[in-house]
DNA sequence: CGTTTAATTAAACACTGTTCAATATAAAAA
DNA sequence: TTTTTATATTGAACAGTGTTTAATTAAACG
């Protein structure tokens, strides 16, 4: 995946790397969207730890280490990091478990970071808020990784998407 | 496209249904990609033409008509629309002047708002900032038409992301 | 009319995901 | 140890896919 990307990706060539035959994808994973599913989730959680480590060396700024460590992964995985939008789920059946709890670490991480930065007093619904911040930083480092930003030479996105996350928390700072 | 979507299209099938062979689709579009980006092309025009017939009208609030805007095509079309976010060119050669102006006169339309909303001796880069308001749009709408949102039970999104566009609009009000 | 140009075809090639009976390997039981 | 059971693995078969290309058909022109 990393070396192709999701539109290149061949469960056959996965198998004929990993030295085995076609038919023990299916065995192990039960069909190439399981295949998918587990790499994308692993993907998830190196993001997930990518972004504990900024944090844990982050100086007084843990935004700012946030939405840098969302851009950095992305651009240097910008392959396994595209696939994880790129494969949807057929919509009959959801995710795993296990998978799904491995997803919500990294909003989960978000979330403890923005209640530090809002009044202790607020009354905003944090979760939610806090998924319209990601969405916010998400549109930002998607339009990056596609190539959208860069046909209008577009120099700073990182700043934009931070100074958009900004804004929206100094309102919110004063309001309490 | 608006059938089965971006994963399960096949030019094969388009040429069956249009009563042509396969190697026509070649001579008419030199590749697959050169189709598929001509319906994407196709996708965006009709997306700026619900967005301008939405702005004639509008009441006073025309940045929620562009946001409701932005949201309501993607949520009537969401293969389609999606598709424009799902087919990469390859990235040797860009898409034809003609693609490009198309799918450029979205952000124009935008802009033109901004620029009315912004105060007139005001010290932005006007086209930089429309964009970053856009991909704040964009990060919202992308994960309800991909379901993330859904799983989360988010209700009201387009609130989420115009909440978001008039926070950074009000500051930058105030600045002047 | 014939000739030249353009449009269209269908077969061929090398891939893809998916299924499934047959086979090999490992584990458990006798 | 040998036999039986359970688990892993295989590879061929099927129906698709994108792409190329020589042959064929239709249109335009003189």
């Amino acid at each position: 995946m990393a070396e192709v990307g999701y539109p290149q990706f061949s469960g056959r060539e996965v198998a004929r790397r990993a030295g085995y035959s076609v038919g023990t994808i299916y065995n192990v994973f039960g069909s190439l969207d399981g295949l998918l599913a587990a790499i994308n989730t692993r993907t998830f959680v190196l993001w997930a730890q990518e972004l504990r480590r900024r944090l844990n060396q982050s100086g007084e700024d843990r935004i700012a280490s946030l939405v840098e460590g969302y851009f950095a992964f992305a651009l240097e995985n910008p392959l396994t990091w595209s696939a994880i939008y790129e494969h949807r789920v057929p919509e009959g059946q959801g995710l795993p478990e296990a998978d799904l709890e491995g997803r919500a670490t990294l909003t989960l991480i978000v979330e403890e970071e923005v209640v530090k930065a809002l009044p202790k007093n607020t009354d905003l619904d944090v979760a939610r808020y806090a998924r319209s911040l990601i969405a916010t930083v998400h549109g930002h480092c998607s339009y990056v990784v596609s190539g959208s930003f860069a046909l209008l030479e577009e120099t700073d996105p990182v700043g934009s998407a931070l100074d958009r996350v900004r804004e929206s928390l100094r309102l919110h700072q004063l309001q309490a």
